[in-house]
DNA sequence: CCTTAACCGAGACGGTACGTCCCGTCTTCTA
DNA sequence: TAGAAGACGGGACGTACCGTCTCGGTTAAGG
């Protein structure tokens, strides 16, 4: 509905409000000033703050392809790992966790950005992992893209620990376990004295 | 500061409200007026509704024992089945869920209640499965208790699926086997075909 | 400037709005709507809905001969008396009287539209009853002519009393009294015991 | 409901607006700024601005006397002349008469402020009018007095004609001819040539 | 038992933001 | 080339809560 010169001017001013100010504290009338545009073009086109900002987010996130990519250098555990270490590198970004954060509480609240969130994001990540997994002996590939993902999320969310160093391999080294086949089994064992 | 009987009346009205409306929607003036209690002496006890609802769900889970205890019957998997099974459902329990969900999404914007969310509620918890943990042949129990929680709140937090039946099992068994020591693998190993 | 066509749809439309409306409620949009027309249509014409509604009701009173005439049957107690009691009509007629106070309250805010309606309407009318009063024995007949009306609009503008049966002729009787000549009153005094 | 601080600020401010704005043009929130005062603080204690100003001028009518007495001398075409002249001059004073004209264009479509405009202010006046008439050989004195201010406010409200000099004079000489009794008609004549 | 201080209700208040309506201007697309 | 369609900046609407501030009444402890 709204042009997109009007798009860019309130995605721009959302985003920035959302990195200066408290995230709860953003506001309609506040997006309208900053934006120099009226109150009713915001509402002609969005229904509250959370879904600005989400379709900010995702606007981004499909231009500047601001997902993180699933490496695939053929060495599974390398792949993981910087896989992992680039997940934590962009949930911790000062510029980034704020909205990160931001989008994930409305998730909370709003099933409807919540089906959003996750069809558009969440889901094509889940996949893109599981589909670099399926490709070595791994038994259940999804349930290893949430092995690998959940504990990284539960610190995030719930702020129960810091990610520190080292953390990424060894995690790594414990997914790959949980879901290894009979035969990965054993050549692990052989390994390991 | 309130007493015992203003207290009773405020977290029995935010609980309440926190059941039937919109979370985001409870307001001071409202638990004022559902609770016959005027502003004034919210405010001189609790800054905000965030922190009234908090308070409450702390309240009552030091007085119902509302806390979700480890099993300990000899057998770890059994044990681990039946306490992620215990959680799931405290999880979607329909009067537990809109409030836990609350609180999670002010943690994300508020550090000081995630301080204390963590230290009174989620530390404990991930202590008391590793300390479990540590009883067994595991190597990393903290690692373990974290691979074991992860995945489900990642589930629940960002609502990327629900829990199927049969996957608790699923999972307890990956879990272990992630953290499992070399003696520990070879009797897995033994008894798979 | 607007097209026959145009015009037609715009004073049906307003005034039918103004038959049903409160009429402090009638706006451009919705005049605009209700014609089928756009906006711009309207501005490159009126600039506002009280010019669009003294149009529509001078257009009718042109048209439908809407205004009351000075009957002249050369009796001229009857000719008033009747002369009075039209306009009473008129002015009390459910579908005329919104219109009429909508168009006298904007009368008080604009002396635009005061200098209109005045040249148009009212002193064509004042001058007809006074041409009819200057055939008689009248000594001032423009005098005659607003004492006549004056206290028909002292009732209804500023809402005093209503008008009860009988009260038009003591009126006419009491107007003719005020101005009539030494002739007259002799005439009057022979009359009356 | 307001304190009496409350309703000082806000009769000052919506006078003061009344005097300088375009009558059409006051607002709640221009009151409200001007007065220093929240909006929720008008809208609690009144409906509207025609409330406001309404409720300012019966204040100020009450505290300051702002009424126009009848006065009584004993020369009754005296009085009525000065009062007549009096009348003239309040409606015509630069700083009444945007707020007189502005209540009388609310009553055309405020049926509840004109009935409290007519109960409060007008009847009363009415009725001091014909209460001195009656006390003279006046036939109807509610009827003389209405042929009395009729013409004033037909003049007045619907801006037919300024009020030229010695009109007051001529026009009491009418009035109270028109209600004379046969002895005052006898009188009358005894003194015109 | 009485006082005296903490606690409380009631609610007016200045303020921010809400979401809506309408203003008057402007541009774009269609007939 | 006129006109519908409608996006746009802007101002005001009336409402909901915010957090602060008196002002009287209760209540419960301590003298």
């Amino acid at each position: 509905m709204a042009r997109p010169r009007t798009r860019t001017l309130v995605y721009d001013a959302v985003l920035s409000l959302a990195r200066e100010d408290r995230l709860g504290s953003i506001s309609m009338e506040g997006v309208a000033a900053r934006a120099g545009v009226s109150k009713q073009t915001l509402y002609r086109t969005w229904p509250s703050t959370r879904v600005i900002l989400f379709d900010a987010l995702l606007a981004r996130s499909l231009s500047e392809d601001g997902m993180v990519a699933v490496p695939n250098s053929g060495y599974l555990e390398v792949d993981l790992e910087s896989l992992v270490v680039a997940t934590i590198a962009e949930l911790t970004d000062s510029t980034q966790e704020p909205l990160l954060r931001a989008v994930t509480a409305d998730i909370q609240t709003d099933e409807v950005l919540a089906a959003q969130f996750r069809d558009r994001l969440l889901t094509p990540q889940l996949k893109a992992i599981s589909n670099r997994l399926r490709r070595e002996s791994i038994d259940d590939p999804d349930a290893a893209a949430e092995l690998l993902l959940g504990p990284i999320f539960h610190r995030w969310l719930l702020r129960t620990r810091a990610f520190e160093p080292g953390w990424a391999s060894a995690h790594v080294q414990r997914v790959l376990q949980a879901t290894a086949s009979r035969a990965v089994l054993l050549d692990l064992l052989a390994r390991r004295p």
